[in-house]
RNA sequence: GGUUCCGUGGCCGAGUGGCUAGGCAGAGGUCUGCAAAACCUUCUACAGCAGUUCGAAUCUGCUCGGGACCUCCA
């Protein structure tokens, strides 16, 4: 089997994988900042990692992956007056930073299970790793590329760069900036006047006397900076260097330029080996972004409820949708698009659970090419993840196997086309890939015996009905049914079967 | 302005030199009492111009158009 390949955005090359560790796999991904809830864009990054997750365990690896949750910060909520955060109202009245975080939390983690992501190994958040940030930050001040200013503490970004760049690390390396070219660039920002380079980032801020979030700190009350906590937990959990590093696109600036530099300092050594970017999704060909106010969130888009919406999509078709992507491609929005990846995976999914329930019992294919072809087209699910988890076309492969699958089912192709050996073979692997690789569920709910029972009659009943041409009873069992949203279907062999929409 | 990516048929998208992914939609057909589903066949492509090459969607240059990052952002 060939070699798994990522491209990592570090180099800008696909490279083969290898672990630090043979075995193991340390995998960190940004995960949410819990001010807001969760957009369709933020779903992308979950969903690609939370395959790379699975498919790193599909090829063997223990994998400890480690996702955080950013609930420290300049928080406001939204819709919320701005007022509210610092009135001097009785406290139950007042907006208690932790009850905020508390709901957003619950939101996302509502979210991620319904899209059949798996937990992460660990799951940090930022308020509870105060502590070890800052330390990091004391040492990252001990060594001289820090320095405190007003209550706040900057990194200093010049010295680092001219420092490490003798090292092999010049501040830029992820991103492909060379710092002087952006010091000219760099926009005008608050308290601007405390840094002694427009470069510079934070590491620790001071709080003002209205701001909610606060902790004490050898620097006095304040919070942490926006790329600490990753480098502080990373470092905690995965050690100081790991394997796979991942986020979205617009992280790699400055957010994982800076977390380098801080574990560089801290740890001598780029923290991760290789830095995996998912794209945007887009909509009307813009970033989906709260600062372009074009967000469809994840309780809308299930429901349906956003102007944007035609109808209401199921978690499993974003996902399936997001697949049919390369990760590293934009993946634009839009009704027709959705509509068709719903289609789609209903097609996908009954000609899966109609293999499972094919058998063959000649181990002899009649068919020798089509036998190898199908042996072909399940070969290359591997060849084609292993081909930095081209996911794409694992499925246009799986659709070429659901027209070879619905045509033995409705013997188009010969039953013994293929061998036994071939269909177990094509069972395991599309099991495997559907399920546990890709994580895809059913888009209705399991077949209640009570209700299968209730249906058979109907069906009985209609069968009935037909013999005597009383086509009037029939198409009012078929249409009546169908307005449930239960859609018979009168197979090859005179029996009928049914799907749930 | 700086850095960088992209422009594929009605829609979404894969694809880095030759073997015209795939899904959805459209058209015709098979099956069916009629439908649906399924299956078979089929129409729309590689932004434009020039170049390299026996041969380019794929490489080079230019033009046009769009995006991302440089500020919280998945």
């Amino acid at each position: 089997m060939s070699a798994l390949k990522v491209h990592n955005s570090l180099t800008r090359k696909k490279e083969v994988f290898t672990s630090i560790t043979p075995g193991h796999v340390g995998l960190y991904v940004c995960g949410p900042t819990v001010s807001g809830e969760s957009h369709l864009g933020h779903a992308r990054p979950f969903i690609t990692f939370d395959i790379v997750f699975r498919y790193l365990q599909y090829l063997g690896y223990k994998v400890r992956y480690v996702r955080n949750i950013t609930d420290a910060g300049h928080f406001e909520e939204e819709g919320r007056a701005a007022e509210d955060k610092i009135s001097t109202k009785a406290i139950l009245e007042k907006l208690e930073p932790m009850e905020l975080v508390q709901k957003y939390t619950n939101l996302y983690h509502w979210a991620m299970r319904a899209f059949n992501n798996l937990d992460p190994s660990i799951e940090p958040t930022a308020t509870g790793h105060i502590v070890e940030q800052i330390v990091m930050i004391e040492k990252i001040i001990a060594d001289g590329y820090a320095y405190v200013a007003n209550g706040s503490v900057y990194f200093d970004v010049e010295k680092y760069n001219t420092d490490f760049s003798a090292k092999g690390m010049p501040y830029g390396i992820l991103s492909g900036r060379v710092l002087d070219e952006q010091i000219d660039s760099t926009r005008e920002l608050d308290n601007q006047e405390e840094k002694r380079n427009k470069a510079d980032f934070a590491l620790w801020k001071k709080a003002p006397p209205e701001h909610i979030m606060r902790w004490v700190s050898p620097w006095g009350e304040g919070f942490p900076g926006w790329h600490i906590e990753c480098s502080a937990m990373s470092t905690k959990y995965l050690g100081k260097e790991f394997d796979i590093h991942g986020g979205g696109m617009d992280l790699q600036f400055p957010h994982h330029e800076c977390e380098i530099a801080q574990s560089a300092v801290c740890n001598h050594k780029i923290p991760a080996r290789y830095w995996l970017h998912n794209n945007m999704i887009t909509i009307n060909g813009k970033k989906m972004g709260k600062s372009y106010n074009n967000v469809i969130k994840l309780s809308e888009l299930f429901t349906g409820t956003h102007p944007a919406l035609e109808q209401a999509y199921h978690p499993m078709v974003i996902r399936f949708f997001i697949l049919q992507t390369h990760y590293r491609s934009t993946l634009d929005f839009g009704n027709e698009a959705l509509k068709g990846a719903e289609k789609g995976l209903r097609r996908l999914w009954e000609a899966y659970e109609n293999l499972q329930h094919l058998s063959i019992t000649s181990d002899i294919a009649t068919d020798e090419a089509l036998n190898t072809n199908v042996l072909q087209l399940v070969a290359d699910f591997d060849t084609f993840m292993n081909d930095d988890f081209n996911t794409a076309k694992v499925l246009a492969n799986m659709f070429e196997l659901v027209t070879i699958i619905n045509g033995i089912k409705d013997k188009h192709i010969a039953p013994n086309a293929i061998s036994s050996s071939t269909l177990t073979l094509l069972q395991t692997k599309m099991k495997i890939f559907v399920e546990e690789v890709f994580g895809l569920q059913p888009l209705q709910q399991q077949n209640n015996d009570k209700v299968d029972g209730v249906i058979q009659l109907l069906i009985d009943i209609r069968k009935q009905a037909k013999l005597r041409k009383d086509y009037v009873t029939s198409d009012k069992i078929r249409n009546e049914l169908a307005g449930l949203g239960i859609q018979l279907k009168d197979e090859k062999d005179g029996s009928i079967s049914y799907t749930l929409a």
